[in-house]
DNA sequence: GTTGAAACGTA
DNA sequence: CGTACGTTTCAACC
């Protein structure tokens, strides 16, 4: 039988955020970017507990505004023993007053007033409308407002337990009726209010003095009746009393926008709660909770699903199809695998704007295949795909080609917001169309995947989604100013990386496999030293063993604090070295050193594909900052600072093509500093700027200018190196003495330095960090931007992140465009002078290509040229070239 | 089996 | 207490 009458729940959002707030750890609520967190997730987890107890069907949470109110006119020492509010609680307030718009839960604040008027006001107006009252809150004032209909849940310890103050229970643990309670308090004063009472009065005497002279209105006029110390004390404090008790009594009658009418529970968002959960880290049982309390309540979405009609071709019909779809962008979705440069298509579906169909790839007869592959390659026949890259390989795999790529939605949606973990397209659909991703007709989602016709159905749906979204973004991308970017740069690009990965680059396997042996030689006698050294076996791989061994048996000095103990990074292992120069450190270095490039060669064997070259993944929407990134395997980040490390460059060849066509060396090309230039062209300091144009050794000059010196001594230029190097990452003056190995006072002297010297560099820097405050985000010269919410962050750790993020983002960011679009036009100018040489990998600041039998000149100088030239700034870009057998060789 | 932390490789 | 990534391993969790 479900329970008729209206019930509001009134929750006091500061007195259990606060009382949270010191009841969790915060140790085990902070985010990965320091945010606290356990304020937030202990209001959330009582309200989500009592949501699912109670069944309110209204619900509201007011919020003190300031401390700020009438009562503090009234009595100036109103709570004033109370600490200032620490900043690590205020700047969770905002959060969880997000998570209640989010669940569409109001939240209300009055100015001069607390939490407890406004919950005093409802309760009020809502029992006169003849509604049940459940009060939530750590507030002991709100008893008084508890009646037959109105009931006050108190957390005991913690957040989880409730104590269930109906007015038998009062009248039990205080002894007073709830309407006396406040009575009650004014004679035994309220320490967190800063409230005195009657001095030797506890609950208990209070209790019988109101009982026995029935109200405190009379224990005052008879207050020369009582007896004893406790009534000699209540004679000299009458005056706090009655001030109390016109203090303590809450405001039943504050004009307030909504009432309780106005707060019937409505549909939550469960997107923007995801997005929101997803920032507080809160992944485990409080998600299951929430969802399991609010989820089969509610529609996520207002809208339905898709309202959509089509059919699976049948064999012969494809033609017919294709051509009765006129030049209107189409949407494809590809049903397939990819992966590792290469594919398999198992069916196409396609969408325009009236119809829809789909074709399964197995059942095709030669016709459909020649008009599918006209079609598909038909420049003239606009395409929209999301995250076309894969299917592309898979398109390509088959023997097609795909030309006409008008808009890849993932493309798109990365520009607009280029933070995001994914751009699944289910995701896009609900946040631009705000539509679920399912048929309009269709219960579930899962019955979609039963037989054939639901996954024609399904991927029909996916390419009108594409569509639908192709649109929305369009918008999007437009005010973002990214149009450009997009169908200029990086939908270009995404055929270039597809024909990159197809590539891939030859594998020396015979020499990867001799250096493993070699290492993993290594790795057995530096774990045999190690043990030996401290007499027994432990995991060397094993941070918490080694602390063991570290920290409490060998009794070394602890070292920096991680999450969980002291760092053994490597680090700190030097520096203790340095300290105690025990030998067990050298060999666990050397163990960490080999284990780690076994390693590496091991996974770099495990990915060389049959044609003995290895195809890694770019990925171009995951970095922030407009890099591309690359997986399985990573070949940005192949060693190459040490000399052992680097040798693994040597089993990344010169190979063959597939046709027999010859090829003669790797060629790698690289920018000289290219971030240091782009600060030098965004900042338009001369003397920087004349630095780069004197062609000499740039850290070297720098150091010249900053020191006033002709001759640069090897520290200085040390020194100097690692501030042009640290100013992109917003390093301070902390982390570049650490990194240097010298006092504080010296690095931050030669901050001041530097940034005398090179004053436009100090102007650009504060500037930068100015603007995105104001505008909300970065931009790099080609107009990629990042946005940086945080900048206006009251938490000053997150804050301060931001301000780094903004620092880097132009600067990594414009090397980024730089790049890409060299890539674009070398690949061009490879095509137009019908090269057959060919761009493999790009990491960063670099290309390796495969140079074909005769043509390294030639390649050189285009590369050369059209890297170059990829923008025109105030400094020349310097372009170096090497050319070898292999990776290492042809390094310069 | 999955997840997070720690460690470490690159630009 | 320097940005941007990806991978591996261990250890704790389910």
């Amino acid at each position: 039988m479900p329970d008729q009458t209206p019930r509001l729940l009134l929750l006091d959002g500061h007195s259990l955020a606060y009382r949270a707030f010191f009841a969790l750890p915060v140790e085990n609520f902070t985010t990965a970017t320091g945010q606290h967190t356990n304020a937030v997730y202990g209001f959330t987890s009582m309200l989500t507990n009592v949501l699912r107890d109670e069944k309110p069907t209204h619900v509201a949470v007011a919020f003190d505004l300031s401390r700020q109110t009438f009562r503090l006119e009234e009595y100036a020492e109103y709570k004033a023993k109370r600490n200032k509010t620490p900043d690590e609680f205020k700047s969770q307030l905002p959060l969880i007053q997000a998570m209640l718009d989010a669940w569409r839960i109001p939240h209300l604040s009055v100015a001069g007033y607390e939490a407890d008027d406004i919950i005093a006001t409802l309760t009020t107006q809502a029992l006169d409308a003849d509604m049940e009252v459940l009060i939530l809150t750590g507030d002991r004032d709100s008893l008084q407002l508890v009646t037959e209909r109105s009931t006050v849940l108190y957390p005991m310890r913690g957040v989880s337990d409730l104590a269930r103050m109906t007015p038998a229970a009062v009248e039990e643990k205080y002894g007073v009726p709830p309407a006396r309670y406040p009575e009650l308090a004014a004679l035994v004063g309220e320490d967190s209010d800063n409230l005195p009472g009657v001095p030797g009065v506890g609950p208990k005497t209070a209790a019988k003095w109101i009982v026995t002279y029935d109200g405190l209105d009379n224990v005052v006029t008879h207050a020369d009746k009582i007896t004893g110390k406790a009534g000699e004390n209540l004679r000299a404090h009458l005056g706090d009393v009655i001030r109390n008790r016109r203090l303590n009594a809450l405001v039943r009658d504050l004009p307030l926008e909504v009432g309780p009418a106005g707060m019937a529970l409505k549909e939550w968002d469960r997107q923007v709660t995801l997005e929101l959960l997803d920032e507080l880290e809160f992944r485990g049982e409080l998600r299951t909770r929430i969802f399991d309390t609010l989820g089969p309540a509610e529609e996520p979405v207002a809208d339905a699903g898709f309202d959509l009609a089509g059919e699976t071709l049948a064999p012969g019909a494809v033609a017919g199809f294709l051509a009765g779809l006129g030049t209107d962008p189409v949407a494809v979705h590809i049903r397939g695998a990819w992966g590792s440069g290469t594919g398999r298509i198992d069916g196409i579906a396609f969408a325009s704007e009236s119809q829809a169909a789909y074709v399964d790839v197995a059942g095709l007869g030669p016709d459909d295949d020649a008009a599918l592959a006209g079609w598909l390659a038909d420049a003239g026949r606009p395409k929209v795909m999301h995250d076309a890259k894969g299917p592309l390989l898979a398109i390509e795999a088959h023997g097609w080609r795909l030309e006409g790529l008008a808009t890849d939605t993932a493309l798109a949606a990365y520009l607009v917001q280029p933070d995001q973990r994914s751009y699944d397209l289910a995701d896009l659909t609900l946040r631009y169309l705000k539509r679920e991703l399912r048929h309009e007709a269709e219960g579930d989602q899962a019955a979609l995947f039963d037989d054939g016709e639901d996954i024609a159905a399904a991927a029909m749906l996916h390419a009108r989604a594409a569509l639908d979204l192709s649109v929305a973004l369009a918008d999007q991308v437009e005010r973002a100013g990214g149009t450009r970017l997009l169908t200029d740069i990086e939908q270009p690009l995404l055929g270039m990386l597809a024909r990159m990965e197809q590539t891939g680059i030859a594998v020396d396997t015979e020499h990867l496999e001799d250096l493993e042996r070699h290492f993993a030689a290594q790795v057995r006698q530096a774990a045999d030293d190690a043990y030996a050294v401290i007499g027994k076996e432990i995991n060397l791989g094993s941070p918490k063993q080694l602390q063991v061994v570290l920290f409490d048996e060998l009794d070394m000095p602890r070292t920096k604090r991680t999450k969980t103990g002291w760092t053994t990074d490597a680090d700190a292992l030097q520096q203790l070295y340095v300290k105690t120069e025990h030998p067990f450190l050298l060999h666990l270095l050397r163990h960490r050193d080999v284990t780690r490039l076994r390693v590496t060669i091991e996974g770099l064997l495990k990915t060389v594909a049959g044609d003995g070259r290895i195809h890694t993944t770019f990925n171009q929407t995951i970095a922030a900052t407009g890099r591309l990134s690359s997986t399985e395997p990573n070949l940005q980040n192949i060693p190459i600072r040490t000399e052992e490390g680097r040798r693994i460059r040597e089993g990344f060849v010169v190979g063959q093509g597939s046709d027999g066509q010859r090829f003669e060396s790797l060629m790698t090309t690289d920018y000289s500093q290219i971030e240091m230039r782009i600060m030098a062209h965004l900042s338009q300091d001369a003397l920087l700027i004349d630095a780069f144009k004197s062609g000499q050794d740039f850290h070297t000059i720098t150091a010249q200018r900053v020191f006033g010196v002709e001759v640069v001594s090897p520290e200085q230029r040390a020194k100097i190196k690692a501030m042009n190097y640290g100013l992109a990452y917003g390093l301070s003056a902390f982390g570049l003495s650490q990194q240097l190995g010298i006092e504080p006072g010296e690095a931050r002297g030669l901050m001041e330095e530097y940034f005398l010297t090179f004053g436009g560099v100090r102007d650009y820097l504060a500037g930068v960090v100015d603007e995105a405050r104001k505008s909300g985000y970065t931009e790099t010269i080609m107009g990629r931007r990042r946005y940086l919410p945080d900048l206006t962050s009251d938490n000053r750790q997150r804050r301060e992140a931001a301000e780094r993020m903004a620092l880097n983002a132009p600067i990594q960011g414009s090397a980024a465009d730089l790049i890409k679009v060299a890539m674009l036009d070398t690949q061009r100018a490879i095509d137009e002078q019908g090269l057959r040489s060919r761009v493999l990998l790009q990491v960063h600041d670099e290309l390796v290509l495969e140079v074909a039998a005769g043509e390294r000149e030639a390649l050189e100088s285009l590369v050369r040229e059209r890297m170059g030239g990829a923008a025109d700034l105030l400094v020349p870009l310097d372009v170096s070239v090497g050319t070898g057998r292999s990776w290492f060789d042809a390094a310069h």
